[in-house]
RNA sequence: GGGCCGGUAGAUCAGCGGAAGAUCGCCUGCUUUGCAAGCAGGAAGUCCUGGGUUCAAAUCCCAGCCGGUCCA
């Protein structure tokens, strides 16, 4: 609930995170790689994980992700000069992981910034690179002739500034960015608050400090250990591993002939064969994937990401999946889950909360791992089905198009068709960029939905918080921006955090809307805006509305505590939505909802609001509240600012949050689900109301059910098994109903063939019954039994219909036979050479239209006879 | 958030404008001393829902619901 400030979406925050990230996210954004960079700890949240040997004053604050609103100077920055550090997902160089020694899929970055506010400096280059040089060589002991700076320039985000690359021994460890300008539509701005950005690599640091024979031998020791013993791989070489490391640190490995040249190079240096040097290397090569890939999904799932088809969830879900895949070209029973179980005890101390949350993660894995089990089990059934298709149609590969399909449609990766198939199968090497291209398309201009308004406007006294229970007060008009007053003070709520605005009258006039943009609030009014500035005048606040829409919001806040207790942990807040009538908040969890889920989420939220618990609202300094509450705080995403409004109902829920709340649960009166719905993997949307509307929605419910129980002349607690007898004495009528056609059928059948007459050897029935096309049909049906048999049979019905068909012997064509008939009928039709059908509005001219069909019979029949 | 694929018998799926199908499973009978047995017969359907086009829709179009998958 982010109602301090309207900005602070997914979108900002995350991009935000990435111009902080350091030097991932300037790769990401220079990279032409598939993959972009995501915090690990899932941006939208920002709760993310920081290292241990931090002291807390210092740890990673979302308040760091907020740079934009402190550029703006909209939010002031935890700490001035700060010094954080954290763990980053990144899946750019997710194919190189495992190969080249260095890469990883998550790693610690560590960081120190300034920001350098106007007239007010903390340090700029010569100070900055005076701290790392003196970090690099005073504290880890460095000999400081090997340290090297490269200058070079940075952008991304729209910013850019001059950088330092500082490198030893070979390896890129850390960059500090300077970032001064503001680049919009090809113009470069000077800021007036510049910031000091670094990065430092805590994974290239443990190796380069341990001289091991690659960075994930340094940074997996144990449970690398751990892995070797229980799949009981072999020892390599050490010299095969260095000169590996060596030759793959000096590529970008973009596909699989990359590698190939890896290989050959490093197996050159070493004198030994190809073959050799990956019969050594691939086992240990997925050792190292699987360490890295379970360390990543600890942290991603120990925060709450439930993998899923969209946004980091689906990084989740590649990274199981490739581990699994690693794991069973292993050819060993070993699971994620062991791996993973093992990492969250080795790092008890340093993360209790994933400790904590263990039960939680090996759940989310379990259920990912069942679903790519059967994932696979379907493909396998597809790729005989296309198998069995190439076969037939004496093909003897498939192609690279089905390929293409059944990656795209059914995540069926080449390795995995390969396994399954037993014909050859087409995958060039660039076979994922071929993918890649396929989803290629202009990108949509996005549409500014933000409110465009002067800069120099006076600013609203927002006084919402002051005072929750104001309904009347006067203010003085400042000025009308477009549709909207401006006042100088207001109790009105604008809209934000998912809360719609407040309605009621200024100066007798209706307000619609409420919008806050910077320290502006905007009242939308009802026609045209006539006030006089510097008037006062009297507002009043709808208060109905406002009553339900504050008894919504603390419904939001008890439901969300009630779903994480029954569904478990991993149970975040996506979006969430109060509305006068009902509310609606979207949580991340891995499959729909059961009834008894239902059932239970709402037992418990009724059972807290029965409690008659405060509902706390405080405002507390960002450290405290975070240090105290932890990172659950940020459910609707991160607030800026040093102050948190924290909503806190006691040992249920507590959020950041600006909404507008009830003093105590009981006020919300009733909480009532109405619906779930999956909006899309991983993510639930639950709907419910509270208060009035949840009684008057009960109300309309009971309605709907006694108008069902009245139609159906039975009480409503009889209307379920009423309906379901119905449904059965359906099924029973429409099957006697058939059955009575096909005897009647029958009956008519053995009569019409034994009286028919027969023409050139063929017999010629015509008939004429009164019902319907479907009448006809069973009677078809049986007639085409009899090999030389021609029929013609109308019905009379609300229209005329009339069927042709014929045995196997019957040599007339059915179809151009019809014609004849519909035609007089007035109609159409249409069909094959043995079976026709069709009807017309003519129904009086039926016997006409027989004849002449018959009449068509006989020709047809004596020609070619 | 976008793209693509799918929803038909208990299960897996075929059919893709003209009469609702296959395989496995199920039931009945026969055959058979043991196996994922053989033969014959049978039951089993809201072709996801709602609109539309058409003489005719499981099939085409629109909207929705449900699921899968790839990508950002």
């Amino acid at each position: 609930m982010r109602t301090e400030c309207p900005r602070a979406n997914t979108r900002s925050s995350s991009s935000a995170l990435r111009a902080f990230a350091g030097s991932s996210a300037r790769r990401a954004g220079s990279s032409s790689g598939p993959w972009a960079t995501i915090p690990s700890a899932g941006s939208a949240r920002a709760r993310s994980t920081t290292s241990s040997g931090i002291p807390p004053s210092r740890r990673s604050s979302p308040s760091a992700r907020c740079q934009p609103w402190v550029i703006s100077g909209e939010a002031s920055p935890p700490a001035n000069p700060l010094a954080i550090s954290q763990p980053c997902a990144r899946f750019v160089d997710i194919d190189n992981v495992g190969k080249t020694g260095q890469h990883f899929t998550l790693f610690e970055m560590m960081a120190h910034h300034a920001f350098n506010f106007p007239g007010k400096p903390i340090y700029w280059k010569d100070r900055t690179v005076e701290l790392c040089h003196a970090f690099l060589v005073e504290r880890l002991g460095l000999d400081p002739k090997i340290v090297r700076y490269k200058e070079n320039w940075w952008q991304g985000g729209g910013n850019s500034g001059p950088c330092l690359e500082v490198v030893f021994g070979g390896a890129e460890v850390a960059t500090l960015v300077f970032m001064e300008n503001r680049d919009t539509n090809g113009h470069r701005v000077r800021m007036d608050t510049t910031v000091v950005d670094t990065g430092y690599g805590l994974e290239r640091f443990v190796w380069l400090s341990q001289g091991t024979t690659s960075a994930y031998e340094a940074v997996f020791g144990e449970a690398l250990a751990y892995l070797k013993r229980a799949t009981g791989a072999k020892k390599v070489d050490d010299r095969v591993l260095t000169e590996y490391s060596k030759v793959a640190g000096l590529f970008d490995v973009e596909t699989a002939a990359d590698v190939r040249v890896i290989r050959a190079k490093t197996a050159d240096r070493l004198g030994i064969s190809v073959e050799e040097l990956v019969a050594q290397l691939a086992p240990l090569e997925a050792l190292y994937v699987i360490c890295d890939h379970a360390r990543a999904l600890m942290f991603l799932l120990g925060d709450g990401v439930v993998p899923s088809n969209s946004r980091e969830g689906y990084f989740a879900r590649l990274l199981i999946r490739r581990g699994l895949r690693t794991l069973k070209n292993l050819n060993i029973t070993y699971s994620m889950s062991d791996t993973i179980s093992f990492l969250v005890d080795q790092n008890r101390e340093d993360y209790p909360e994933l400790f904590f949350n263990k039960g939680d993660i090996l759940k989310l894995l379990k259920v990912e791992e069942q679903r790519y089990g059967e994932t696979l089990e379907k493909g396998r059934a597809t790729v005989q089905r296309i198998e069995s298709a190439v076969k037939a149609s004496g093909g003897d590969s498939i192609s690279l198009d089905a390929m293409i399909e059944l990656y795209d449609s059914h995540g069926l990766t080449p390795d995995v068709v390969r396994e399954f198939a037993t014909v050859r199968v087409e995958a060039p090497d660039d076979f994922f960029s071929q993918v890649a291209r396929r989803h290629e398309r202009p990108i949509p201009a996005e549409k500014a939905k933000a409110i465009d308004i002067p800069t120099n406007l006076p600013p609203t006294r927002l006084r919402v918080y002051e005072n929750r229970k104001k309904q009347k007060f006067r203010a003085k008009v400042t000025g009308v921006q477009g549709a909207a007053v401006l006042l100088d003070q207001t109790y009105f709520y604008p809209e934000g955090g998912g809360q719609e605005a407040d309605h009621g009258t200024i100066g007798g006039r209706d307000v619609v809307d409420v919008q806050r943009v910077g320290n502006v609030v905007l009242h939308f009014v009802k026609g045209e805006p006539k006030f006089e500035a510097g008037k006062t005048v009297t507002c009043e606040i709808n208060w109905t509305r406002r009553t339900n829409l504050m008894r919504n919001h603390t419904g939001t806040h008890i439901v969300l505590g009630a779903a994480r207790k029954v569904l478990g942990n991993h149970v975040w807040q996506t979006g969430a939505h109060k509305a006068e009538d009902a509310a609606r908040i979207d949580i991340t969890h891995y499959d729909s909802l059961t009834d008894l889920e239902m059932e239970r989420i709402e037992q418990l939220a009724n059972e807290i609001v029965l409690s008659d618990s405060p509902v706390r609202v405080r405002t507390l300094p960002r450290d405290v509240a975070e240090l105290k509450y932890g990172f659950r705080l940020y459910q609707g995403g991160v607030v800026p600012g040093g102050d948190l409004r924290v909503v806190e109902i006691p040992k249920w829920d507590i959020e950041a949050c600006g909404g507008t709340h009830v003093a105590r649960t009981s006020e919300v009166g009733l909480v009532k689900l109405l619906r779930t719905k999956r909006i899309q993997d991983g993510v639930v949307r639950l709907e419910y109301a509270a208060g009035t509307p949840a009684l008057e929605e009960t109300r309309r419910q009971s309605t709907a059910l006694s108008k069902v129980a009245a139609a159906l002349g039975t009480s409503t607690d009889q209307v379920a098994p009423a309906v379901e007898r119905l449904l059965v004495e359906l099924r029973e009528q429409r099957k006697l109903l058939e059955k009575y056609r096909a005897e009647s059928a029958g009956d008519t059948v053995s009569r019409l063939v034994a009286v028919a007459r027969e023409v050139a050897g063929v017999k010629v029935v015509v008939h004429k019954i009164a019902g319907e096309m479907k009448d006809l049909l069973p009677l078809s049906k049986q007639l085409a039994e009899t090999p030389a048999l021609v029929a013609v049979l109308g019905a009379a019905g609300e229209t005329g219909s009339v069927v042709v068909t014929r045995g196997a012997r019957g040599r007339v064509d059915c179809a151009a036979i019809l014609v004849a008939a519909t035609n007089i009928l007035g109609g159409k039709g249409g069909g094959r050479h043995d079976f026709a059908q069709g009807s017309g509005p003519k129904v009086e001219a039926l016997d006409a239209a027989l004849e002449a069909a018959t009449r068509e019979v006989l020709s047809s029949l004596k020609a070619s006879g």
